[in-house]
DNA sequence: TATTTTAAGTCTGTTTACAAGACTTATTTT
DNA sequence: AAAATAAGTCTTGTAAACAGACTTAAAATA
């Protein structure tokens, strides 16, 4: 049988893996933001096979998290851009980069970090700001059921997160 | 040839994708987060293989991100428990479900989301406190480059993020 | 006590995905 | 006109994922 996916589930972080889950797809979003944009380019800087790299980048601009643009210059080759769904996977990555600051790499390493632009200072902590401009560390926030959650997800969010 | 890994990768991101970016492991951190800990729950709610399952639980242990507990009572079963680094994915998983409530999932689905448990309201975007306390939009950050960062990578951060 | 059931896996055969590199086509450079 | 290049596709071998059968120790049941 086929390897499964997600395109169905109701889970929201399941759907999200659908469309990034896949082994090289986040590295490919994370080339693209760091400067890359042609086809060769990112091939190189990961080492990806080029039918891999070709699956890829057709499911992300399927996705619309990339936007193919064929070069006016250069008719042979292609730009892949970020869709404004595509930088908003920005938090994600920034996620990630600290979680593997604080967790994965050793204590001697210090390889790229995220900065706050107008302050000129590295950052702390990821929060939220709630609707009321309440600002929280994320890693106090809960889940809720929204409308339109099945009664068994539904179940499972109240009794993993109870009011 | 086998599966490419990014253990020993230089870029943060790579190494973390090294860690959860398994086609199972960051639903299998969900459904322990979720409130599922024995190795049957967690393979009857995701409809993984026993044999993926078992690998990605070997894995997600010796990462240190869950804890395999002998059940004190029963001595069959065993309990998945997160450990400090892996309950530290919290983030990842918010900012995942974050970008799929918004880009995902349609507009009429409405099925789970953060919220702040002190205020009682759902989060508005997320951010980042810097280390004087300033807080700022996540999808303002800029990055750059660490003292230990190599000079090809500490150029490419430095182009894609100018001073 | 003997039998059945259950938890947590491992094992097997089959299908699918990935890696490496050859090949293709259109375009650009020499 | 020939060579090089961009962006792929195609082919072949290897690794991983799938469903389901099987295993082992412990627990529940008759």
């Amino acid at each position: 049988m086929s390897k499964k996916r997600f395109t169905h589930d109701e889970c929201p972080v399941a759907r999200s893996l659908d469309q990034i889950g896949d082994w090289w797809t986040l590295l490919i979003v994370r080339e693209v933001l760091y400067g890359l944009h042609q086809f060769n380019e990112i091939r190189a800087s990961l080492g990806i096979s080029r039918a891999v790299l070709s699956e890829r980048l057709k499911e992300l601009t399927q996705n619309d998290i990339l936007e193919r643009r064929s070069d006016a210059q250069d008719k042979r080759a292609a730009q892949y851009h970020l869709t404004a769904k595509g930088r908003d996977l920005w938090p994600v990555i920034i996620a990630m980069l600290d979680w593997s600051n604080k967790h994965v790499l050793g204590e001697t390493e210090d390889i790229v970090y995220p900065l706050n632009p107008d302050s000129n200072k590295p950052i702390a902590d990821l929060c939220a700001r709630d609707t009321e401009g309440n600002v929280t560390p994320l890693n106090k926030m809960v889940l809720r059921k929204g409308k339109t959650a099945s009664p068994h997800l539904g179940a499972r969010i109240t009794k993993a997160f109870p009011l």
